[in-house]
DNA sequence: GCCCGAAGGACCC
DNA sequence: CGCCAGGGTCCTTCGTAA
């Protein structure tokens, strides 16, 4: 049976890792009771459940830690290391940037009612795979987020109409709003197809613009050109402009002031979960010491400083201090680490059928490969059961290889520290080959 | 101590 | 009736080899 506590995390956990980010619907509480029931007893459910416990585990384990590391710490010494990080991280504060992230407003929904204009203002929602890739706004109210099952989506919304997405017509569409974009900084960095960062210092300064003025007239333009709405933020960092783009969404901006003081009264009453790359288990690992906003931090930074290795000190006195990279790049094409290729299909028990559809994987890649002309040493296949347990077993070659027939026989070779062998074991539902 | 490969996870869109 | 994606990046831990 479940504590109060374990149920509270659990029924946050099943919510999914879009809860809170943006928007927030009425009654969360109610929310996540609904999709709690819709799933309960289910295989997926149950892996949730043991994610959770053990995430439960590791947070008992560092209060331990903490309670016997308090005993001998000195808490002025302690202070004093985080003071001093606070400095060093301080004089390397750079204001001198305008740096914008953008991000387009339910991107694929916006973009499906370009097409059929019969869903505006419908609560709808992109489907693919069983799960959302992005509600409309209307659905949101009904606690509809992406990521989220199909059928618990339903439940939420029972009217909810889902759409089969259309790639292409997205990728079009990206590249008509990166192109506006890309006229106010050529160094652009877009990140997905629905967002990008840039410096607007250059162009504000050529052409007489305060950072806002810039702004309201690029989201103009990218309305004039393509019918789509986006929110932007404008701050001294990457990080700040992310956070920013967030606030006054759909379709507003929000500026953030290029002054210490401005920043710091910014960052105080901050959720943690808004730091990008905080996500749901490190906001709960973070929260059980008592830090909820980036202004505790400060409050805490004894603690954080006494478990810094868990932790991570120095990256929370950066959220604390509203400090991050100020560098905006154009992604590079050096800069891929991996292409893979991934399926789920219904469970399959049989070696011989599994076999098959790991070559009609091992297919998919080949032409991705091709295509992009990479190829790879490393070779991982991931698999995941019927549990949704997942596991990954890894391959480094003494040559690269990028044929369908290389992908084949690497991913289907004996792995003697493999518990579960899709292939020369227990059952199993495999999935991708990936190479690097 | 350091590098590398392998496995597992967190996180992002 | 059942039913929870697919494309990635980065980080940590651990074992083995040099």
């Amino acid at each position: 049976m479940l504590d109060a506590a374990e149920n509270t995390s659990l029924l946050r956990r099943l919510a999914g890792p879009s809860t809170g980010k943006a928007g927030l619907a009425k009654d969360q509480t109610e929310i996540n009771r609904i999709i709690a029931e819709a799933s309960k007893g289910s295989p997926f459910y149950e892996n949730e459940r043991k994610k959770d416990e053990q995430v439960t585990r590791r947070i008992e384990v560092l209060l331990k830690k903490r309670e016997e590391l308090a005993k001998a710490a000195d808490i002025a010494k302690l202070e004093a290391n985080a003071e001093r990080l606070i400095a060093e991280l301080e004089a390397t504060r750079d204001l001198s940037q305008i740096i914008c992230h953008v991000d387009m407003d339910a991107f694929y929904s916006s973009v499906e009612v370009l097409d059929n204009p019969e869903l505006a203002d419908k609560a709808f929602a992109v489907t693919g795979g069983g799960v959302l890739s992005t509600a409309s706004y209307e659905a949101r109210k009904w606690g509809v987020r992406s990521g989220m099952a199909t059928f618990i989506a339903k439940k939420l919304c029972p009217d909810l109409i889902c759409v089969a997405h259309h790639f292409p017509r997205y990728i079009e569409m990206s590249k008509a709003v990166m192109s506006v974009m890309r006229k106010y900084d050529s160094n652009m960095a877009s990140w997905g197809l629905d967002e990008a960062y840039l410096n607007l210092t250059q162009y504000c300064a050529a052409h007489n613009l305060t950072a806002e003025a810039c702004v309201a007239q690029m989201r103009e333009e990218v309305h004039r050109e393509t019918k789509l709405t986006c929110s932007a933020g404008i701050a001294p960092n990457k990080m700040l402009a992310k956070i920013c783009s967030d606030r006054n969404k759909p379709n507003g901006q929000y500026y953030l002031a290029p002054d210490r003081d401005s920043v710091m009264t910014f960052t105080h009453d901050l959720s943690i979960r808004k730091i990008p790359g905080i996500g749901r288990v490190t906001e709960r690992v973070i929260e059980s010491v008592g830090i909820k906003t980036c202004g505790d931090i400060y409050t805490h930074r004894a603690a954080i400083s006494m478990l810094d290795k868990e932790l991570g000190l120095k990256s929370l006195l950066r959220a604390y201090l509203g400090i991050a990279s100020n560098v905006v790049e154009p992604w590079a094409r050096e800069s891929t680490k991996s292409v893979g290729s991934e399926r789920t299909f219904k469970t399959i028990s049989d070696t011989g059928r599994l076999l098959e559809k790991l070559d009609e994987i091992a297919e998919t890649l080949e032409s991705d490969l091709e295509h992009g002309g990479w190829c790879g040493r490393t070779i991982t296949l991931r698999y995941k059961l019927d549990t949704f347990q997942s596991f990954t077993r890894a391959k480094t070659m003494d040559r690269y290889v990028k044929s369908k027939q290389d992908l084949f026989a690497v991913s289907t070779l004996p792995h003697p520290r493999c518990r579960y062998d899709p292939f020369h074991g227990i059952d199993g539902d495999s999935r991708w080959a990936k190479s690097l």
